[in-house]
DNA sequence: GCAATGATGGCACAAAGTGTCATAAATAGC
DNA sequence: GCTATTTATGACACTTTGTGCCATCATTGC
């Protein structure tokens, strides 16, 4: 049984409203729409809004409903030799591919918005707990009580974080891909010195971090 | 000139607050504190309240204030030939050691309070800024141009992100120091297994991530 | 057809947060 | 010590968010 009529249902209004919200805000303030009007203009009342989103920063963010559950599925899809820091980022790669235009309008609401900036922040946790629970069920890990997929998501999504820090920062005019590749470039190469000194040092800096 | 007569007096007063809901918040829920009572209690007005916080959970975390400000100052007053992620792991050390009791009040707020998790994360965005900004520092690296700062901190956090993860969420009745020393186990461990990866497989697992 | 279940709308309400202005307090200059 | 100027406060009104409640309407099953 694939999704239920009123699951449907429910999925298309949500879309519908996330896309009126989207096209009144083109040109204008995020702060400055009111859900009223967001209501008036498609046609429902402000108490059914609130029975789709549970707050008004919640319908810019709609569209990326379902990335975090596919993520994790693409996590756990992944042959199972690999890395599982590659894998994560191999999976996030296809990902971003799907980034659209209402990606680039909002971009600069949150760019402009503090609220919606804390949502951001929210969806990008979504995505880091997706990713370590594929990660702890690819090693076969308990999530609450081992904290390695803890660690190795939040190494792996290292250059997720420093890409979009820059996109929704100071560089949000360039390609997300790009920034990306950057980032990863950068990761790869602190990785190789991490490693290098480590293996130079080796317990001499073990004992010091400890 | 340190710290002009004013400016001690803004403090006083923020501390005073947030001493006073903390104290109103010991055997209740945040949602059922309403600002007109801390108000009172507090003998100003509310719109006195909203001159010295921006929002009802910003004076929950009045008192870790500083933080931010002073990890950074750690980190660059490390000897400079120490490695980057362990400067900021052992700043970080020394820093949770001044966790008072407020902070274990705050645990539990935060665990049943969502508004309040997002607070959280802002505290922990702020203080990841604030090493960003260490780091580049340290490295005499730019910041708007360079990402490595950006590779390091986040790695370098990865187990205060993975101790604070389990002390907020399902372990939030252990000694958060304790869990830290877990985190940095795994993390030492997860480290030096990717670095073993790298060493054997060396070029194809770097072209498998491009 | 009819009953039950669920979605909607309208209303009222609490509370957050902000603009504005009058007043009180602190500070500087003389 | 007195006045002028700045600065913090209080009071009030106002918009908006978000929720509880209940009557109404549509959908579905029988």
């Amino acid at each position: 049984m694939p999704l239920d009529i009123g699951e449907r249902k429910r999925r298309a209004i949500r879309g519908e409203l996330s896309e009126v919200a989207l096209r009144l805000l083109t040109d204008r303030q995020f702060d400055s729409l009111t859900i009223d009007e967001i209501a008036e203009e498609a046609g429902v009342s402000r108490r059914t809004f609130f029975r789709y989103f549970t707050s008004k920063e919640d319908v810019v963010f709609a569209f990326l409903d379902q990335w975090a559950v596919r993520l994790g599925a693409d996590i756990i899809a992944r042959p199972a030799d690999e890395d599982p820091v590659a894998a994560v980022q191999n999976s996030f790669r296809q990902l971003t591919a799907a980034y659209d235009d209402r990606a680039l309008a909002l971009v600069r609401l949150v760019r402009e918005t503090p609220s919606l900036q804390q949502q951001e922040r929210i969806n990008r946790e979504h995505l880091r707990i997706s990713v370590v629970n594929a990660l702890a069920t690819r090693l076969g890990l308990d999530v609450e009580r081992d904290m390695r997929p803890q660690i190795l998501a939040t190494i792996a999504f290292a250059p997720l974080d420093a890409a979009m820090f820059s996109w929704f920062g100071n560089r949000s005019s360039e390609e997300v891909g790009h920034l990306l590749d950057e980032a990863l470039t950068a990761f790869v190469r602190e990785r190789d010195a991490m490693c290098a000194a480590i293996s130079k040092k080796g317990k001499a800096r073990a004992a010091a971090i400890k």
